[in-house]
DNA sequence: CGTTTACATTGACCCGAATCAATTCCCCAA
DNA sequence: TTGGGGAATTGATTCGGGTCAATGTAAACG
């Protein structure tokens, strides 16, 4: 077993052989939706599925839109955003390597639009082509389910941070869960040893603003943010889109909200 | 076909008799789970389900604890919240007659508590039970999923709310939704046909307290609103939980974000 | 190699919601 | 009908994050 992310356990098993030219080289294979099928329904599923490559800022989903179909990120990363007549975004979700966009099973309009935060590549199934296949394996509305219910109890922790944390508490729970998602395995150079003990580099592959709007704030107030906890020692920046986490005790109780409003 | 929720529609068809003991005379059965389940369904879901009666404030199921049952709202109401260490709490949804609460479909830890907002009588169905009529009756996962979809539609909406609209518009957003779901069948005492043309008056069945926490205000943030909003004459409010919607045009263009600070 | 452009950071200022505090209003029960 | 107590409302004050503005930085392009 492979830990991965927070409370889920991921099956370290090679059921096929590279036989199939999809989803058994697949990269994102042992994190996403079919890494549990077995070997059979795997070869089904390899032949339902389809490729799709987005360049950087690319819609695949619009809000509003029927969205049939099921999408693994492969490679890159999506947002989830809704928009305000006005223009205002709020972003509801990211999506990285393993993870999946789960569209509406029949023609619904999708609540969200669904954007390519860099070059991404998908892994397409459209639910048409998924149905027989459901029917023929229990297992894969199982994990449709378990996928349903791990997205909605990220969703509401996110309505917590959105409606009931301070700024500071919103950036540390972001941190935290972006660690959890998107550890870098090399240490970063203008990292010294010195500077961070048992710390962890963190990518962040969106803009300020990106994270501004899945917070809930402005984008200076998150710059502001980011400055303040490298003062403050609690992280360093070599770039602005690489973080070291140094002090996780700090971020982790600003994010669960221990002191009543420690900024 | 019966508008119900925005979106939704609701089967307006009698396909049982009052031949069975709980669903057949069920009060919330047009609007439920099992509405448009097929008759041999249906008497087997009456066989399964049991009806739990809640007093006000009882907690039927505690963050973060196993919740192997689908219930259903009959009468009274929920709320469903999370809460920070120091007590900080967000109430995620509201759950009114008719409405569904999904638990776990296996032993999954509830992301959120459960609890009862007056007395309240839920209809429960424990997964175990619900899991062989699954098998001989597919519709019933059909009928699952169209409620986890609606359900994460909503919870993305809420997202957008609490995180990107004004004080006043997230309390306009929640008058129209209330309205949605709460509307008065009758003439509310206390409004004469004077002081609102084309009105609906809606009962609010929880605090104001509960209100700002489910919109991430607080309390006395959201009585000022109240009653800026009666001052503006877009509402009246016969009784602090009675309130009839004057300007439902003036409303909208608050909870769609159309002017860019409208306050 | 230099220019462009988008992104990030920092500063100054102000407003609105949180906070602390005091009544007032309902609703319920005796 | 009449208290009693929780809920709701209103007031005064403070301060943190939004807003407007300017500068700095780095990746992308010809």
């Amino acid at each position: 077993m492979l830990d991965f992310e927070d409370g889920k356990r991921v099956r370290f098993e090679i059921v096929v052989e590279n036989l199939l030219t999809q989803c058994g080289g697949c990269p994102a294979h042992l994190l996403a939706f079919c890494s549990d099928a077995e070997a059979e329904a795997l070869a089904s599923l390899d032949r339902a599925v389809r490729q799709i490559d987005l360049r950087k800022g690319e819609v695949i989903v619009e809000e509003g839109a029927p969205n049939a179909a099921l999408r693994t990120v492969i490679s890159g990363g999506l947002r989830l955003h809704k928009t305000l007549r006005d223009g205002r975004r709020l972003i509801t979700a990211f999506r990285f390597p393993g993870e999946a966009v789960i569209g509406g099973v029949n023609g619904e309009p999708s609540p969200v639009a669904v954007q390519a935060l860099s070059s991404t590549v998908l892994c397409q199934l459209d639910y048409q082509d998924l149905a027989p296949l459901r029917a023929e394996y229990p297992e894969l509305t199982e994990r449709l389910e378990a996928l349903a219910a791990s997205h909605s109890a990220d969703d509401q922790a996110h309505m917590l941070t959105l409606g009931r944390k301070s700024p500071p508490e919103k950036l540390a729970t972001f941190l935290l869960e972006m660690e959890r998602r998107m550890r870098v395995p090399f240490t970063a150079e203008g990292c010294t040893s010195k500077d961070c003990t048992s710390d962890a580099t963190v990518r962040l592959p969106m803009t300020r603003q990106d994270i501004a709007d899945y917070l809930g704030l402005e984008t200076e107030t998150t710059s502001r943010l980011f400055s303040r906890f490298k003062d403050d020692g609690i992280i360093a920046l070599p770039r602005p889109s690489l973080v070291v986490l140094c002090n996780r005790k700090a971020l982790t109780a600003l994010a669960e909200g221990c002191a009543p409003q420690a900024v």
